[in-house]
DNA sequence: CCAATATATCTCAGTAGTAAGGAACTTGTG
DNA sequence: CACAAGTTCCTTACTACTGAGATATATTGG
């Protein structure tokens, strides 16, 4: 598509090596900085005995309202056995429960009770600003910036597995 | 330290949650963005039948020569009991040994055999390709400057954590 | 030198997740 | 209608870890 790669039959290592390079290191930091701010979350939610993925689920629930399964699997991103076992949990601790679905008897939603609510409104805020602490290191307009890029960088990647 | 936070008893609401909002919206995006890069690597290195994690390790012994286990342990990013689980898979494949340190005999070198560095050489140039090909979306200028910034994201989350 | 403490690796039990396949139900087609 | 194909969730078996504690060795201060 770009000028730069009509020709593939005269290569300009020194070129692609530094891209190599640029690539391979903002592979690293990417994941590093995405760990060290997982961390922050996770040790937050922790605090009230959740994993992150449980807190995903009742974030969802908490603001989209009933949601069905494969709905809360496609924003919280794991497998289908991993939201079966994640809401069991969840269920199992009394912040959410299975309601039928009239329209489609083999689907059910999740929602939350009236105790996950309660507890939500109460950690959510605090859970938040920590995360908003965490990122404070940059200001809102590079937190901006680096949204953007990595919206890039998260759809590109995504298209290419399917 | 800076002007905007010196007082806490009057705070600005509207300017607090637009800053909340897009603190979040980044958690979301970065850990979507790196579990999409993540699964381009981690496709790549299982058509080998390695994980990201075996082959992080491998990568750094290509690199670096033999390390202590402690030191492959701080790249790799695993708990203590994982470094030693990822090198006996990686013994039983063949392409790690153990060998003894004589200047500390309670620490081991973890080094490549001769088939861990001949496999290492054939799969890491199109490993790092397709780690290229994934962030070709963005210019290298672009990389450079998302580089720059994950890397004071990570660092300032990781700093709170100890 | 001895005791106390620190360090490096390993062991073991437990956990959060995946992947593949199955049961129940729905939808589309002849 | 009847049947094939698709979907929604669940089950099962497995995997890659983590975290706490055990063991062996090293270091430090008295």
């Amino acid at each position: 598509m770009s000028p730069d790669t009509r020709s593939s039959d005269r290569r300009r290592p020194a070129a692609d090596s530094a891209e190599t390079a640029t690539a391979l290191k903002l592979f690293v930091v990417l994941s590093r900085a995405a760990t060290a701010v997982q961390r922050q979350a996770s040790d937050d939610v922790a605090r009230h005995g959740l994993t992150i993925s449980e807190f995903a689920v009742l974030e969802a629930l908490f603001h989209k309202g009933p949601l069905l399964l494969g709905e809360v699997q496609r924003v919280v991103l794991v497998s289908s056995g991993g939201i079966t076992f994640l809401v069991d949990r969840l269920e199992g601790k009394g912040l959410v429960e299975r309601r039928e679905c009239q329209e489609d008897r083999r689907a059910r939603y999740a929602a939350l009770t009236r105790a996950g609510e309660t507890l939500m409104r109460r950690i959510f805020p605090p859970h938040a600003a920590r995360i908003r602490a965490a990122m404070s290191a940059l200001t809102l307009a590079q937190q901006r910036e680096l949204t953007a890029l990595l919206r890039t960088l998260g759809s590109a990647a995504d298209s290419l597995s399917g």
